[in-house]
DNA sequence: GATACAACTGGTAGCGCTACCATGACGTAC
DNA sequence: GTACGTCATGGTAGCGCTACCAGTTGTATC
């Protein structure tokens, strides 16, 4: 019948702790944290302080028990090692530091099964947020997405048909105008290299195949893919591999920086002089291709923006005032630099 | 009096709902799923089979609330683009992907202040189990780890007094090594070049200096650091400074690869003979420090696996089997290519 | 046949918080 | 003065799960 004092929980101050020390109701406390406006000027200031005496802290799994919403936000990313979500994820993170919300986050693996397994893991928490990177969801992924009870954010991509929210941009773009600068510059047997090749990057080829037709120049023996991870090993390699194929290549359109920074390499190795025999283009201007010898023309890619305008968004749909496009293309910039001027 | 059904929860099943579909008590029901060696088979079975047919699953938050313990790893990085920590976060990621925790992570940006902050957010969720990197926690965060009631690794280095669990490896004698390469190789005005100078990079930079002045060699004018944040632009710049200082330099050791990349693209552009003229050695070894050109000796940090191994002892820990040995070096690997070979 | 013990199962009572509704104290309008 | 809204506050009843303890059954022991 005597209180049995929390023999669970290690004796940390709960909400009736302060209420009691304060003098008011458990529910006046709640309210002091979380709505200050509802409560009398007098009554929040007795409550703060007897916050700060007991160094009082809510607990976040009774909160999100209670409201049945938990002041979390998902992210599931396919890779961590790629430095491109890597900045995704320091934008999202930023964005979210002065809140109090945490960061659950998932690495799918470039697969849709283990991104469908995630969303089952994710969703039972009710997480206030969902941000997923593609918008190439598998049926039941998307039914999750949809049926999640929060907003969802899809990054890296724009599309036609969000699932609630969507931020970034047109890789087929990015692309086409990659192959198209080449083109200008009077390159004419310019290689596709590309590894991994996610959704993403397969539009990206579609971007090159698009300029190269329009420019009468499309040849299939131009484009060297692998299913392998990116690398700038691996870049150096499928280098290798498409110039022994087209001897007479005399430029490339590298997936992503890494594969350019291992192609330019094999040049520097192999004596071929860039970019007067073979030009070389990356994708998504990390730091090091502006530094480079010589730097490397790139796409510059929108990557830390896409994670703060994500949390802004998922934000202020929490607050209810959802943009009114919920589709926001961030755009790319084309960088033109030593490695394609001839 | 009529049962409410559900007001707040979005109508999922509960643990009630498989309970009277089983036909037995909700509390075996929990037990079926926690602890299947304590329930008969038969009923295991009818319980396995209710949960199916209603596509029940357990709501982690109210778990976490009734046994005081979330089924989440906490982890602490003070970077999220570099990507060492990347790899880090991705030994642990891919340790824990079959089991059912969740991954919250923080980003302390390098400030022990914000450190605190996060620990004070972690806590009081009560996770599973947390990793951070480092050794240098602030008095207050040493506390709140002491206190957070669950395992702690501290990671990427090894230290004599562990919070609880320790994996990582020696940045001084990796420095050390480092540099007494490339005196043996022949190099005598080594430089040291450094960004950010975190507390591993201040180790680095003490085991150069311990084998410059081993061998008579040190001089304070060969050291080049800065707190601003580490890039191969940053790298560049760095690498001129050491030079204008010191015009006799003929080697550098960088305090991470992303220097030393700078600094080798800055000797191409400048005409300087590597290996011949100036020696290049990085830190973490990085892909692309063998595939460059010419490929760069660089140490060798086991950075995927210290996430794997963290994890391990955490789970282990959790389990009660704790370690013999609460701190595990698991050393690092110079290795010797073209850029020091003179 | 009584006793002891293990193996299994269930009831009760919370975990710490918030949704919902009720209450009382004020205004304001008529 | 009565009716009605608004504001500030509080009480009650859960949110969905598990810790704790109790009860039941079956089996081994003497």
């Amino acid at each position: 019948m005597t209180k049995p004092r929390s023999r669970r929980g290690g004796g940390r101050p709960t909400i009736a702790d302060v209420a009691r020390k304060a003098g008011v109701g458990a529910i006046t406390v709640s309210r002091a944290l979380r709505e200050p406006g509802r409560v009398s000027e007098d009554l929040r200031r007795q409550i703060q302080a007897a916050v700060d005496e007991l160094g009082y802290l809510p607990d976040p799994n009774a909160r999100a028990l209670a409201s049945a919403r938990a002041e979390v936000f998902g992210v599931l990313v396919p890779s961590l090692t790629n430095s491109v979500f890597a900045e995704v994820l320091r934008g999202i993170y930023d964005s979210l530091s002065d809140s109090s919300y945490r960061i659950q986050f998932g690495n799918t693996h470039y697969s849709g099964l283990e991104e469908e397994r995630l969303l089952q893991v994710f969703g039972p928490q009710r997480p206030a947020a969902l941000i997923v990177a593609g918008i190439d969801q598998t049926p039941i992924s998307r039914r999750l997405l949809e049926t999640a009870g929060c907003p969802v954010v899809q990054v890296m991509e724009t599309g036609p048909d969000p699932v609630d929210m969507m931020v970034g941009f047109s890789h087929f773009d990015g692309g086409r105008a990659a192959t198209e600068h080449m083109i200008e510059m009077g390159y004419r047997r310019i290689g596709f290299i590309g590894a991994r090749m996610d959704p993403r990057s397969q539009r990206r080829l579609a971007g090159y195949r698009a300029a190269m037709e329009a420019a009468g120049l499309f040849d299939a023996r131009l484009v060297t893919t692998t299913p392998v991870p990116s690398s700038v090993t691996l870049g150096r390699e499928l280098f290798r591999d498409a110039l022994a194929k087209v001897p007479t290549l005399d430029g490339v359109f590298c997936n992503n920086d890494d594969i350019a920074l291992g192609a330019l390499f094999e040049c520097h190795r192999a004596s071929i002089a860039v970019p007067k025999t073979i030009g070389i283009t990356g994708f998504n201007d990390l730091d090091m291709m502006e530094v480079a010898f010589p730097s490397v023309t790139s796409v510059r890619t929108p990557r830390y923006e896409i994670g703060r305008l994500s949390v802004a968004m998922a934000l202020a749909a929490i607050a209810g005032k959802r943009p009114q496009d919920p589709v926001v293309d961030l755009g790319f910039e084309l960088k033109c630099r030593e490695s394609t001027s001839r």
